[in-house]
Parts: C-alpha cells; structure tokens; sequence
DNA sequence: CTAGATGTAACAAGAATAGTTACAACTAAA
DNA sequence: TTTAGTTGTAACTATTCTTGTTACATCTAG
C-alpha cells in the first residue's frame, strides 16, 4: 500500500509554477529537470491538474501557471486531481457468506469506521495549502543555501 | 491507491476467531466459507497475524484463537501485521535536481507534513479496538436477523 | 515558416494483489 | 499406528497499477 509518487511530483511541479512563472516560462521540460523525471511524466500530471482546474496551460507555445492563489489550493485539492479513491480507499472482499452472521453484518460493522479513517484524512489534507508549503520553500532555501 | 483487502479480511477473520472459537474448532476452511475466498488467502493472512502475536494457531489438528482479548487488540495492529508501510507511506521521486532550489529543498518542505499525516493515521486506527467492532456486530446481529 | 511546446498513443518493465493447485509436515483421535 | 483433517508454503497464473520510454500529430509565437 503505497501512494503513487504523482502526489508528491504534483506538489513539485506547482511549487515550480509558483517559485517560477512570475519570471520564467515554466514548461513540461523544465519541471521535469527540477523532479528529475521524464518529461512526458510531468505533462500527464499537468493535464491531471488543469482538468482540476489548479493550473493553467499554454498549449502550443508552452508554460504553465497557477489558476488560483497559492493560499486557496490545498494538499486534498492536488491529491485528488492525481489520484482516483473513487470507489473507496480500501479493498473489501465482495461477496461475504450471507449465511454466516459475521458475513452477513462485516459491512455494518465496518463501513462506518472505514469511512470515518477515510475523511479524517481528507480533512488533514485540506487544512494543508499551498501556501504554506510556498513559505516552507522560502525559509529552507533561506537557511541552507 | 487502494489499501488492500487483506486488512479487511483480517478484520473479519479476527471477529470470526472472538465469536466461534470458544464454541467451535475455527480453520482456515471455515473462515474461508464465511469470507468467501479460497482458504490459502486465509492461512497467509492468519500467518500474519500470528506473527504479530495476535492470534494462536494450533497446528496439525488446527484451529485459531485470540491471543490477547479484544479490548486491547487495536485496528493498527491488525494493519501493521498485514500491510508494510516500512519505507513510508508515500512513493516520493528519488533524485530531485540538486542545482533546482526547489529540487534542493522539496524534502526539508514535505518530509514533516506526509510523516505527519502517517502519524494521523496511525493515531486513528490505534484508537479502535477490536472490542469495539464485536459490539457492533453483536448489536447488527441483534437487530438484522 | 519554423522552432519549441503540448497532448496522447503505444508499448514495456516491474511490483503488488489476488487467486489457484499441490504437497510435505504435523497432530489428535480412532 | 494408521488416518483424516489441518497447517504452512511453494509455485504458478492473471490482473492491475505504476513508472518510464519513444514517437508523433498539433498548436502557436516570433
């Protein structure tokens, strides 16, 4: 059980926009130098964040920028534009034994509490934006270089 | 990302051992029945769990009981033994440009935020005990049968 | 017109999950 | 002591997801 490295490369690649776009034209192939990733990595996860309607895209002449300010786009909105936990985060076993009293209630004993896990965590995200990241940023590069 | 249904299996494996096996002989081939899979899935997992020190089985004449009571057998046990988070929870790029600041610095940006976020995790399945799960079966069985 | 981008398709390799059959080794009971 | 029923595990398959690659049509600013 892992979660895909798209989550952090997303979060990667915005920082980029926001470190860079006031200044640079910030295109697939630059991000993908700063990840250190193959380009076509980065250009399908860009097209994930637009669809999410997070950044904005130059077709044809190339750069991207952020569609919002740093400080209304959160952790939750990046993690579910690159990932899809549309069906749920866990893997239940279908088809329990409806004879036996424990197949026949594991989903009223457990749906409730699954669910419950799943939103604490959506919730942690949400509260994360990208702002505080951009300010994390801005001190490390501050005190380490 | 989905978290695998080994984790719910062994939920439902452990609530099947607290409620038969004062009673009844529980195998592997009966556990099977009631989640409806094939009885190795059931031994790799009771295998798990035993490793964990969660459960004891008894081998050749065969059958699994508690090895703890309920009240303190939490749900993070149970994952812990059946899924590996060892490295992390999160798959990050390796590599990040070291010439990029943003390269240089994603780590000292996100590394306390995403270890913070396992650390929720854990937090909320530590908080639930198996106890609390056999209530609410004994409550479904109660009012669904 | 063209150089440099984007957006995608097509493909491949690797890992994890989920499932199966088969079988050696163990143990309780007939 | 044999035997029936179990456990523990190996070996194999299929499927899905992730990550990565090359290739190329399409777009656009200069």
């Amino acid at each position: 059980m892992k979660i895909t490295s798209r989550f952090t490369i997303a979060i990667h690649s915005m920082l980029c926009i926001a470190y860079y776009s006031e200044e640079y034209k910030v295109t697939s192939t630059f991000i993908a130098s700063s990840v250190n990733v193959n380009p076509v990595i980065i250009r399908r996860i860009l097209g994930k964040l637009k669809k999410a309607n997070l950044i904005h895209i130059k077709s044809g002449s190339g750069g991207s920028t952020l569609a919002k300010p740093t400080n209304s786009i959160s952790l939750l909105d990046i993690f579910h534009a690159v990932t899809s936990i549309d069906e749920g985060l866990f893997n239940f076993h279908t088809n329990p034994c409806q004879a036996c009293p424990i197949g026949q209630n594991i989903h009223r004993v457990l749906d409730d509490t699954l669910h419950e896990f799943t939103l604490l965590l959506e919730q942690y995200l949400s509260q994360i934006m990208l702002s505080q990241l951009e300010d994390k940023l801005h001190q490390s590069i501050a005190n380490y270089t």
